[in-house]
RNA sequence: GGGUCCGUAGCUCAGUUGGUUAGAGCGCUACGUUGACAUCGUAGAGGUCGGCAGUUCGAAUCUGCCCGGACCCA
């Protein structure tokens, strides 16, 4: 083995083995056990976001696998309707060729074009990362399989009254042509201003003022609202407006929607161009003038003046034209949210347009009862509540798109308008009975999420009674972070429960969004992103700079990304490797809380990799051509025993946080159990047995320890850091005998409770305090560590002298000691002294130490003592404390004080002694 | 304005149902290359657990208010 681990050297082989050999696929044997992949954007990357999720779940999934679960973890990606369509949009642009040119057929089979060469940049992403998904099961929303179970869910929705066609007010993107979703709106606080307008009365008899923020709505306004109780305006209402401009009579409306003490108290109402006024316009059955077209620019409804002039312009025309006419009475700057497309960027419009919708309260209803009667369980659980005042207040979901790339809509039209829905052309036209009129089927697609909201069983053959849908679904749990509970989520749970009648999983455990070092959202534009993989391979300064700046939507922002970047990362990013990285995500991976990556802590568990080779080299360096398989004969010490009560600790520790979904305490307690036991302390108390006068019998039980307990802690690491423990185990395990083809689906360690060993783990213990006392005043007081050391163990009790007497040679090798014996009545030496229980540890000073030092050290424990007398002794002075505190409670307390008050006495004592020289 | 979460060592974070000497990693200080590992070892320093009140024999932990920060919704 080289002297340090290299991951590059294994990663890429053994995930080719794993595939190759199919460790990944359901067993077939034994209980279900089944986890979605929240299907990635086809156009996707992999960032630190799917890394952490992605790392979850595979800890899972080979937890499971290992524990003999029939395992299957679903994979695949979703179309991302608008976002694929922009992409080879831009790409044919390059060509010089639009999408119109080719005509939607054409362009959709440039689509699948590109989606065969470069569709599967992230899957092939997550391979690196050691998911461990079966790859013979890879779904896409737009196969022929999903594509039908999207058909059979919107026609029997349709058939069920819950799928409608309406004209609706829609979050419109004029870049992209299409309605967007609620949820695909980011709302960002903008600067912008607040125009305050003069209208003046039809009659002349005066005038009002309305403030807007988007002047050129007025072109479609359509009356003049005020409060009802508002006294300033009781003599407008019903009265008329001549708006400017237009010259159309409006009229001046009261609801109680307008909120007196803003602005002016007067307030525009443009319902075919902004949600509350679209309300507002219902319910006075006022007309609605729609002054836009799908781009956004002035149509002929609007005076000619403004016709063709794209929105802002008009604004600025409008704005020109009043201040000219006077009747522009104040210009005010204002923070405001804008809308904006997640995808274009855009500024969004409210626009009124036909759309298909789905009647959400129906579907609803369930939803929120199974997370109310616990047959869906949020973990965290206030996670319930998002969902519950979402769900509650739910708006009918658009799922129409105008855009060529999706499931096209299963809609036909006669040349009368009437619409029909059907799984085909020919099934409506037998079901209506048709004949041969003509029909056209529906121009728009559907939105994206309707097909990833039936993921966990269209994947698995619905609507098909597959074995896989009886044997998978429901799915176990469902991993994802808080920012799709809406999109997604919510949406599965109402499919689902429609259409299989049955949750889509049984529990949700949501994750926190991975933040860079200071806590701030990665993103493009803020240059503060970091991408997995070069975590894994490393990147250089030059590298890393110009991906970081390349590409930028805005360019200005380049110099000080790459300034950043430069201080932060002077020298690159080192290559870490996928084990550390995912034990880095387990390891932050407390209940949904965000983290914040800092890329130390990266290098730490690359650290602890490191680590766990070279323990590895040891181990094997020690037992190079001794027969492992016999296990009769072997006579354990009191220290293998210890190791292996350790371990049972270490594996139920570690059963009980999975079970849990607490992958940071499962990383803890490995990292604890490898590092802080295994390295630290058992294998330096085998050298000394492995290199010294011992029997064969008592060096082979020894050997046969040290592999048999590192073959255990691989299995027990493997969900976490899949590479490193596969490489190791390869090796390790058949010496023990119990090799396989991958300890992937080697059985999961389980702890055993009668090899827990009270009285090994109590010795242990003993002699970690005896050496670490030791090492306390060598380090204290400054002796080299080559320095041997005269012991004088004194006082305590016949145990104390049994174990000095079985820790003999472990205490020699261990403090460094060439000389251990009992004081026995004998006059003590000048020495520092160490307590341990109730025997005292002397170290002769014999010129080692200097005794003003050592009292100064012994001053610090007395400081410390006294203070745990107070503490303690306060309590139990308290007779309230002593009357209703658990007895157990006060016997720890009484325990500690008697503890605390021999060892004082013990410590002055050498404390007089020592000032008496 | 409504809601959720967070504030623990210089930094990033743990701390189950109240009882620990309040922990870990990184960083810091001192010493150290004896054949697993300097991506290391040994020892050490560092915290009035955001503040104030309350409940309790006992509060980092429960309650209220305040301060500071993040996010969601309107």
């Amino acid at each position: 083995m080289d002297k340090a681990f290299d991951p590059s050297l294994i990663e890429r082989d053994l995930y080719a083995k794993w595939e190759a050999q199919g460790c990944f696929k359901p067993s077939g044997s034994g209980d279900p056990y089944c986890i979605m992949i929240p299907p990635p954007n086809v156009t996707g990357s992999l960032h630190m976001g799917h890394a952490f999720n992605n790392t979850i779940m595979d800890a899972l999934v080979r937890y499971h696998r290992m524990k003999g679960h029939d395992t299957l973890w679903q994979v695949g990606t979703d179309h991302a309707g608008i976002a694929t369509q922009m992409l080879v949009e831009r790409k044919l642009e390059g060509q010089g060729v639009s999408r119109h040119d080719l005509g939607r057929d054409g362009f959709i089979d440039k689509v699948w074009e590109w989606k065969a060469e470069s569709g599967g940049n992230i899957t092939s992403q997550l391979r690196r990362l050691g998911s461990s998904v079966d790859w013979s099961r890879e779904r896409f929303t737009m196969d022929e399989d999903l594509s039908r179970a999207v058909q059979e869910v919107f026609v029997r929705l349709h058939e069920d009254g819950l799928i409608y066609r309406g004209k609706r007010l829609v979050n419109w993107d004029p870049v992209l042509k299409t309605a967007v979703s609620d949820l695909e709106v980011e709302n960002e606080e903008e600067n912008g201003h607040i125009w305050s307008l003069r209208y003046p009365l039809a009659d002349g008899s005066g005038s009002l003022v309305v403030a807007t923020t988007r002047p050129e709505t007025m072109l479609g306004d359509t009356a003049v609202a005020v409060h009802p109780e508002d006294e300033r305006y009781a003599d407008f209402i019903g009265k008329t407006i001549k708006l400017p401009l237009v010259d159309r009579e409006i009229p001046i409306i009261a609801d109680d929607y307008v909120d007196p003490e803003f602005g002016t108290g007067c307030v525009k109402i443009t319902p075919a161009h902004d949600f509350n006024d679209y309300e507002m316009g219902k319910r006075h059955d006022l007309p609605m003038i729609n002054i836009l077209l799908d781009d956004a620019s002035i149509n002929d409804l609007a005076p000619e003046k403004y016709r063709g002039m794209d929105r802002f312009d008009a604004r600025k025309a409008i704005v020109a034209d009043f201040e000219a006419a006077g009747l522009l009475v104040e210009i005010k700057d204002h923070r405001l949210p804008v809308p904006r497309g997640d995808r274009s960027g855009a500024v969004l419009e409210p626009y009124l347009t036909d759309q298909w919708y789905v009647a959400v309260e129906e579907l609803a209803k369930p939803a929120i009862e199974a997370v109310e009667n616990g047959d869906i369980e949020f973990v965290p659980k206030q996670w319930e509540n998002t969902y519950f005042a979402w769900m509650r207040d739910l708006q009918d979901w658009c799922i129409s798109r105008q855009l060529w790339w999706g499931h096209r809509i299963p809609a036909w039209y006669d040349n009368s308008g009437n619409v029909y829905v059907g799984r085909s052309e020919a099934e409506v036209r037998e079901k209506h009975d048709l004949g041969d009129i003509t029909l056209t089927q529906d121009n728009d697609v559907l939105d994206t999420w309707f097909s990833s909201a039936l993921w966990t069983f269209s994947t698995l053959g619905w609507p098909d009674e597959t074995p896989e849908l009886a044997k998978f679904h429901p799915t176990d749990v469902l991993v994802t972070g808080f920012d799709i509970i809406f999109f997604w989520v919510a949406r599965m749970i109402m499919m689902t429960l429609r259409f299989r009648g049955e949750v889509p999983f049984k529990k949700v455990y949501v994750h926190g969004l991975v933040r860079d070092g200071e806590g701030k959202k990665m993103s493009k534009s803020k240059g503060n992103v970091l991408d997995p993989i070069d975590l894994i391979d490393g990147i250089d300064l030059e590298s890393l700079v110009a991906k970081r700046t390349g590409n930028m939507m805005q360019p200005q922002m380049a110099k000080k990304i790459e300034k950043a970047t430069r201080k932060e990362f002077p020298d690159g990013i080192e290559a870490f490797g996928t084990d550390a990285l995912r034990f880095t995500f387990a390891a932050m991976a407390s209940t949904g809380r965000d983290i914040n990556f800092n890329l130390e802590r990266v290098a730490g568990y690359r650290n602890f990799c490191n680590k766990l080779w070279n323990a590895t080299r040891f181990v094997l360096m020690n037992v190079e051509g001794a027969d492992l398989t016999q296990t009769e004969g072997l006579e354990p010490s009191l220290v293998d025993r210890w190791i292996v009560s350790r371990l049972q600790a270490a594996e139920a520790e570690v059963e009980r946080s999975l079970a849990n979904l607490r992958m940071d305490m499962a990383a803890q307690a490995i990292y604890e159990f490898i590092w802080n036991e295994y390295c630290d302390w058992y294998l330096e108390l085998t050298k000394p047995v492995l290199n010294g006068d011992f029997s064969e019998a008592q060096k082979a039980a020894t050997r046969r320890t040290l592999v048999a307990v590192l073959e255990a802690a691989l299995r027990l690491a493997h969900p976490i850091m899949p590479f490193i423990t596969e490489e190791i185990w390869q090796t390790i395990a058949p010496r023990l005998g119990q090799g396989g083809p991958s300890i992937s689906q080697a059985p999961y360690p389980v702890a055993e409770i009668e090899k827990m060993d009270d009285e090994a783990d109590g010795a242990v213990e003993w002699l970690k305090e005896t050496v670490t006392a030791v090492r306390t005043i060598r380090g204290e007081m400054n002796i080299a560590p080559s320095k041997k050391l005269s012991v004088i163990l004194n006082a305590g009790s016949e145990r104390d002298r049994e174990l000095a007497q079985l820790c003999d040679t472990y205490l020699r090798s261990l403090a460094g000691i060439d000389s251990l014996s009992w004081l026995d009545g004998a006059e003590a030496p000048v020495a520092s002294i160490g307590v341990v229980g109730d025997m005292e540890v002397l170290v002769p000073m014999a010129g080692l130490i200097d005794p003003e030092a050592e009292i100064a050290r012994l001053g610090k424990e007395v400081t410390r003592l006294e203070q745990e007398i107070q503490r303690t002794g306060g309590k139990l002075a308290n007779e309230k404390f002593v009357s209703k505190a658990p007895a157990e409670v006060v016997a720890k307390e009484q325990a500690k004080l008697a503890d605390a008050k021999a060892t004082l006495e013990r410590i002055q004592a050498q404390i007089v002694k020592l000032g008496t020289i």
